[in-house]
RNA sequence: GGCCCGUUCGUCUAGGGGUUAGGACGUUAGAUUUUCAUUCUAGAAACAGGGGUUCGAUUCCCCUACGGGCUACCA
């Protein structure tokens, strides 16, 4: 690594939700700049006017944040090179294109897009490019005073840059290695929109020089326009100043085949946002991992071995671990098929691992959407230290710890009824006594009592251990029960036995 | 079509000129848990194909096949 200060920046679109893609490459990036003491930038890039979704860029903030992936520099943070919305440098942008229209390597485009449109339905391959441009209307091809009369007569025109012909680009890139394009092949991309607006290749080379980035991490979906901004930072005297480049793999849909898509979530069943998305636009809600029941930790944790490996085998990191072990050439190039199953299992592995402390804001926001009113917080701490083991999502608190708050509303009928007898009528009954008189309430001696109890009605304690478990649950999940026993106390456990005797109809 | 990138169990991957090709998810079987889950043990499961180079190739090179990306006044 060279002395120079590393600053990476993530410059996502607020056209809609964030993509497990698009947060996978924030925290690369964000791996990158802080494994390097760096600074992780957040740029907006707000230069589509059609597709522009109003609350996108807030939904990202946010999204940032539930992750833990704050950036030094933002439009929120601020920072040295403020603004940070493309939008908002707009006369910027129009400088440098103008800038390389003058050196000859740019220049003006009056085609409608009808005419565009137009060739290439009718020309097979047809680029705006070295064998085509000369025919187009161009300040290549119209004559000095027509470009002039088209210029004054304020015609909408882009700007597009001028390939150059026969010449061979090439870069060495961090995760690819050598790569390299026929400048013949690439078109002459547009710089400048006829609304004056940037085009993604003309924004990211002027603001990635202008902010100093030293390293551009970006989906491998760019490596064909990288001959553009190469040639781009050549001609506006740069090259010098140029990033590093990476090209990470790409996520891919689980089945078939494809980069994983908003579409992929609903019909494959499991998300590809990081937070639900409500698009105002469209009024359509698209489902996120946070609401799912994920956790940050292992959100990222699961995006970051997703392409990425430490070479030990482990799996399981925080994000400082990440930050720690982090290493661009531990990179793999191919793409990643995405995988649900793996997924959850991460997020139980988290769920494992976190202290009950740790997990019980969310735990009590998750009952309290249900309408399980928490009055003790200590109470909550037992019980989430109970159950985590067995919830995969944090949403799996709602049925493996709803019952320690509120009795069972139905119980698992099925699981009793059968096996009803008489004989286990008077053993509850007695048992009601027995626990009455109880003068301690510890989950062993419950057992013992409970057991001696089973012996003296000549009953096998394991006929009455699911019934009282049912009591109790409502179903035959969750832990040992008399350890729910202990906990539920014993005026709630003598409640919820008489309250099921009534309801098996006994 | 053109250009670019890629290819190890079903999936994520480790490895790397001579290995019983390792791990994880999932899956199967068993143990533990008088429920379920956890946990534990064991099993099945992979180097895309063809040519080179080499004593030896899954590993290096070439070709083919397959997969993916890009080919917008979207990013």
């Amino acid at each position: 690594m060279s002395d120079k200060k590393v600053r990476v920046r993530f410059a996502p679109s607020p056209t809609g939700g964030l993509h497990l893609g698009g947060v996978r490459t924030v925290l690369f990036n964000y791996l990158f700049a802080k494994k390097h003491n760096g600074d992780f930038i957040l740029r907006i890039e707000d230069t589509d006017q059609n597709r522009y979704v109003e609350g996108a860029e807030q939904y990202i903030l946010d999204c940032l944040q539930w992750c833990g992936l704050n950036p030094d520099e933002s439009p929120v943070a601020g920072g040295p090179f403020a603004p940070y919305r493309q939008s908002e440098r707009k006369a910027i942008y129009r400088e440098y294109a103008e800038k390389l229209v003058r050196q000859g390597h740019a220049y003006y485009a009056f085609d409608t897009p009808e005419e565009l449109e137009k060739n290439r339905k009718e020309i097979p391959n047809f680029q705006y490019g070295q064998v085509y441009r000369d025919g187009l209307r161009n300040s290549l091809s119209l004559k000095e005073h027509e470009v002039n009369e088209l210029l004054d007569a304020q015609t909408p025109h882009v700007i597009r840059v001028k390939m150059p012909a026969d010449e061979r680009v090439s870069f060495n890139d961090m995760i690819r290695g050598y790569v390299s394009f026929e400048t013949n092949q690439v078109d002459d991309k547009v710089l400048l929109k006829a609304d004056g607006m940037p085009t993604y290749h003309l924004a990211v080379v002027v603001d990635d020089y202008l902010m100093k980035i030293s390293h551009a991490l970006r989906g491998e979906e760019w490596l064909p326009s990288a001959p553009v901004h190469l040639l781009l930072w050549d001609y506006l005297g740069w090259k010098a100043d140029m990033p590093q480049w990476a090209h990470l793999p790409l996520i891919l849909k689980p089945d078939g085949h494809g980069k994983l898509s908003k579409r992929d979530g609903a019909r494959l069943g499991f998300p590809v946002y990081a937070m639900n998305w409500f698009d105002a636009k469209t009024g359509e809600l698209t489902p996120g991992f946070r609401e799912l029941g994920f956790l940050p930790e292992a959100f990222l944790n699961l995006l970051a071995t997703l392409g990425w490996n430490d070479g030990t085998g482990r799996e399981i990191f925080t994000l400082d671990e990440l930050v720690d072990k982090f290493s661009i050439d531990r990179v793999s190039k191919a793409g990643a098929k995405f995988d649900f199953e793996k997924a959850k299992w991460f997020n139980a592995e988290w769920i494992k691992k976190l202290k009950a402390e740790s997990l019980k804001l969310k735990v009590k926001t998750i009952l309290e959407e249900k309408g399980i009113s928490i009055a003790d917080d200590n109470y909550l701490l037992k019980v989430i230290e109970q159950v985590k083991d067995r919830c995969v999502l944090l949403t799996d608190f709602y049925l493996q710890a709803g019952y320690f708050f509120e009795q069972p509303k139905e119980y698992d009928i099925n699981a009793v009824k059968p096996k009803w007898t008489d004989a286990k009528t008077e053993f509850f009954n007695n048992l009601i006594n027995t626990l009455n008189s109880a003068e301690s309430w510890q989950s062993a001696e419950l057992e013992t009592v409970f057991k001696a109890l089973a012996e003296e009605k000549a009953i096998k304690a394991g006929e009455v251990l699911l019934p009282f478990r049912v009591m109790l649950v409502g179903g035959k999940f969750g832990p040992h029960v008399f350890d729910i026993a202990e906990l539920l106390g014993k005026k709630e456990t003598i409640s919820r036995i008489i309250k099921a005797m009534a309801a098996f109809g006994s």
